[in-house]
RNA sequence: GGCCCGUUCGUCUAGGGGUUAGGACGCAAGAUUUUCAUUCUUGUAGCAGGGGUUCGAAUCCCCUACGGGCUACCA
């Protein structure tokens, strides 16, 4: 029964294998594939190919039936969602879909200082506006929770003691004042403090103390702090999913706190218990935590959970479009583009950031931007419906090193997106904005307009500077136009021509067109001469689609009205 | 300072021993449109530097430089 199994897992292998890694000591063969019964990712060396595929069946197999795939999202609801945060669920969203998983959202409040109002409830909402909706997590329910880690505070104490308890973690009473001081001391010797195997034999902590002064210190309620025990000279080598082998030597990691004096964990520890309680297959997240992967690692192999813990990768970060460093706040303010999904009122200053969502973009426009920032599918292919995203994802596929955000490229997205859009779709869209300028036009006549309008624009918004003129007679004309364009007898033809028009029985496009050119040819008069003018009367500008669609939608007295007011005006 | 990660056109990237180093954005030119935009065509520009290994290196190795991350009772 078991062997039948085997050969559908096999021949899985085969049509997925695919990945090739090389690193210095040998050619190692990754595999990852999913199937009904899970995902699974492994790897072996070339040479030994034979004499793996004759073991790893059974651990294959116990494996799969252990592990349906779970990822999760975990941003801490310090401000608004960083658009990398949102890169970072997006790509944790394709992943699980990718492979029939789960994607959860958890919420990381356990910094009760930097708790922002308003930032659990913008993370949801962006989510939301992109598309990327959890299975599980703080709004979404889920048989593992509670999401929120502020509310899980009891479920963390019991690890942290049972490291104590196993000599893997130990108490700390260094007040912060204490271990300041000695930061400051380094600092002016030109060292870094650093509590770690060198140093923690000096500092207050129960491996110096007695037992009974650390009982002593415990029951009197002296404040302290758990810490790891980072064990001396060992390697942690660890494949991450995106960047292959990665390794750290222990005696360069330093003790770091696990249980904080607030009765809260930190990071480290809530990440690693919360995980594994809500069995999450793969952490997908971003650079800034590649360097704590070896303390994450040990914990796991601590609490004794090495067996089921997740495989890492870690993304690479979004950086300026210009100069040093990574993308933030700053840089969308400087240079007039959003770097949150959604506006965002600070509720401390009042201060707004602006919002992809509110400068128009549309959300699939944004996320397959998003998606093509660090990663390609390795065809040309750079439209992608999130279907057609979910279907090409991979993450042996994201790339090493930072992207510089482009947000030229950004528009030409949105432009596309809006291109494919139908003109009755945009002209729903158009009209609250019309509505509120109080201007009412027929719903199959805004279609129409839209129609002739859209390819000039990138967003919603353009919508209404390219068609003004459809709705209000123009209130200026452009200069340069005229200049160039509006001659001595300019005006006095156009009054002939607004005679002309005057007569013109069927007021459609093909109509005025052909009579238009008779009449010219009739009066030996250029094109070149009046066509401009015409539309200056009519637009105030030099653009706009074909002359004779303007002139049958404006409409025929409005536009002879026109006409007369421009001529008067530019004499 | 220490540790870790990275580096292909201005930007996003493909390519992982033999390629005229491919695509996209941007920019420029041309075509179409007697406007402007769209669209189409063409062009523009790159393997960080230095050593090795090799008949042959963008590709493998080492060094340097540069960039980034971490180095909190922040995540």
């Amino acid at each position: 029964m078991v062997e039948k199994k085997h050969a559908n897992i096999f021949k899985c292998l085969e049509l997925k294998g695919k990945q090739r890694y090389s690193n210095s000591e040998m050619q190692f063969f990754f595999f990852s594939f999913s199937s009904a019964e899970g995902y699974f990712y492994f790897q072996f060396p070339t040479s030994d190919f034979k004499l793996f595929s004759y073991l790893w069946p059974e651990i294959l197999f116990v494996k799969i039936m252990e592990r349906r795939v779970r990822v999760r999202f975990a941003p801490s609801p310090t401000g608004p969602l960083h658009m990398g945060g949102v890169r970072t669920a997006l790509f944790n969203y394709l992943f699980a879909k990718k492979h029939g998983g789960d994607f959860l959202l958890r919420i990381e409040d356990t910094d009760q200082n930097r708790y922002v109002p308003g930032a659990e409830d913008y993370i949801i909402e962006s989510l939301k506006w992109c598309g990327l909706v959890p299975d599980e997590g703080v709004g979404f329910g889920g048989e593992y929770g509670p999401y929120r880690q502020s509310e899980r505070k009891v479920m963390y104490k019991q690890y942290a003691d049972f490291l104590i308890e196993n000599g893997f973690a130990y108490y700390a009473f260094d007040t912060a004042e204490e271990l300041n001081s000695l930061r400051k001391e380094a600092e002016a010797n030109k060292h870094v403090f650093s509590y770690d195997l060198h140093t923690r034999n000096n500092l207050k902590n129960s491996l110096t103390l007695s037992p009974e002064e650390v009982l002593e210190r415990l029951q009197t309620g002296e404040h302290y702090v758990i810490r790891f025990k980072m064990p001396e000279n060992r390697d942690i080598i660890e494949e991450d999913l995106i960047r292959g082998r990665v390794s750290f030597n222990t005696n360069q990691l330093d003790d770091k706190v696990l249980f904080k004096s607030d009765g809260m964990p930190t990071y480290h520890l809530a990440n690693v218990v919360d995980d594994h309680l809500m069995k999450i297959t793969h952490v997908i997240r971003g650079e800034e935590w590649l360097s704590s992967m070896p303390l994450h690692i040990l914990l796991y192999e601590s609490l004794g959970w090495s067996e089921t813990r997740p495989y890492f990768s870690h993304l690479p970060l979004i950086l300026k479009p210009e100069g040093k460093g990574k993308l933030s706040k700053r840089d969308g303010d400087k240079m007039g583009f959003p770097v949150f999904p959604l506006l965002w009122k600070d509720p401390e200053t009042g201060e707004y950031s602006r919002g992809y969502r509110e400068d128009g973009y549309f959300p699939e426009a944004f996320i397959n931007m998003l998606a093509l920032l660090g990663w390609n599918s390795g065809t040309e292919q750079e439209f992608f419906s999130i279907e057609e995203l979910i279907e090409a994802f991979d993450l042996s596929r994201v790339v090493k090193s930072g992207a510089r955000f482009d947000p030229e490229k950004a528009k030409w997205f949105n432009r596309h997106y809006l291109h494919q859009k139908s003109a009755l779709e945009l002209a729903e869209q158009f009209k609250p904005e019309l509505v509120d300028k109080g201007i009412e036009v027929d719903g199959n006549k805004l279609e129409i307009i839209v129609s002739k309008i859209k390819d000039r624009c990138e967003f919603v918004k353009d919508l209404w500077s390219q068609s003004h003129y459809f709705f209000v007679a123009p209130e200026s004309y452009d200069e340069k136009t005229i200049k160039a364009k509006w001659k001595a007898d300019t005006g006095e033809k156009l009054l002939t021509i607004a005679t002309f028009l005057e007569t013109i029985e069927e007021w459609k496009a093909e109509t005025i067109k052909e009579l238009f050119s008779a009449f010219m040819a009739s009066k030996e008069w250029g094109f070149g001469a009046v066509m401009v003018p015409i539309r200056l009367a009519l637009v105030g500008a030099s653009t706009g689609p074909d002359l004779f669609e303007i002139l049958e939608l404006v409409g025929q007295q409005e536009c002879i009205r026109r006409i007369e007011i421009a001529v008067e005006l530019l004499k």
